[in-house]
DNA sequence: AATTAAACTGACTAATCAGTCGGTTTTTTT
DNA sequence: AAAAAAACCGACTGATTAGTCAGTTTAATT
């Protein structure tokens, strides 16, 4: 299942993108990494967007799928037991992690489904915002660059780690620091 | 001054980089909207790479020209000031403070020179974070990570309310609010 | 005014690009 | 086993690209 030619162009688009930049990656050349004819990446991707498009899809999928939601418990550690999670997912992947930084600056993404990246992947996140703010512990900024800032904080954590790891002698101990950082900054100060 | 041929380039090359990447954007079509030929282009820089880095280096130094340094006072207003003064030249300047958010995600710039736009555009940074750690004021993470964590701070900031503006009733407030988010994260909890 | 140098021009080129297509192999269906 | 469908191939194409160059105009120097 993992090596079929369609998964092989995504794999190497994937490693080519990563490397290159996305524009800077011929579809030739992705083809001949994945073993296969051009005509063949245009019989399973309609144009070099959908390609794109469909890996970045595929990815989100993985990340989400890898989450792990641990219910009943109070959402303060529910939001930490998230954060570990796309940390761990990140520093496992670092190349697919890299590929969202790439896609999201990229001129590949449309800008309305640029929202839809930060409810689906972070879908969890609004919600618990505006629980927080609804009870008075959350700063009174506006929901969705909290959101912002979150989402930022842990992708700067993963790339961080992702270039330091050998460096840094407690790993754990900076993934939750890092969230306390986040967090902490957010709590209401009145 | 500012209509020389070779700054209209410049100008050309930002807007269009900005609208489209820079990847997107042909030498010709940034000759074009200069009203230049091609020929000219290459006249002043020997190639695209050249132009792409000769309009980073000046949009870096029209914002390090800008900071208003207010000396005397005490390093938390000093970084306050720093915080208000690259966020109103972000406001005053979106399409030249986006083109520093395509660059730094782009394969234009060199892995080693990125570690030099941390350090000269936010260069008081480093100094800053290392005395507030020394003072035991700040957490113990990485200068480094909370170099990063402050400058996607400012980012987010700036580019919150380039969207948003319009929207905000208070901008001075959530810019200061910002940096408190910001700052009040990294203060030692011990 | 004469000479030199710098700025500028735009048609041109060689390379590269995304995407096509007629034909072949492999797989699935009947 | 025959027929149909889907996967696959790679030479090819038309468009676009960064960059060139021989010649022209403008500005600076003497």
């Amino acid at each position: 299942m993992g090596n079929s030619k369609k998964q092989n162009l995504l794999d190497a688009a994937l490693t080519l993108f990563v490397a290159q930049g996305i524009s800077e990656t011929s579809t030739a050349s992705i083809a001949k990494h994945a073993g296969v004819a051009t005509g063949t990446l245009f019989h399973h991707f309609e144009n070099k967007k959908v390609l794109v498009e469909a890996l970045y899809l595929s990815l989100k999928q993985e990340l989400v799928a890898s989450l792990q939601l641990s219910n009943a418990i109070n959402s303060n550690e529910q939001a930490l037991s998230v954060w570990r999670s796309v940390i761990k997912w990140g520093l496992d992947n670092p190349e697919k992690f890299s590929f969202f930084t790439i896609y999201y600056a990229s001129p590949w993404l449309e800008m309305d489904f640029k929202q839809g990246v930060l409810n689906s992947v972070f879908y969890f996140l609004t919600e618990y915002i505006e629980l927080q703010k609804q009870q008075g512990n959350f700063v009174a900024l506006p929901t969705d660059f909290i959101a912002m800032h979150i989402q930022q904080s842990l992708i700067n954590t993963v790339l961080y780690l992702s270039h330091e790891q050998a460096n840094i002698l407690d790993v754990e101990k900076l993934i939750d620091n890092s969230f306390n950082t986040c967090l902490f900054g957010l709590i209401c100060r009145n």
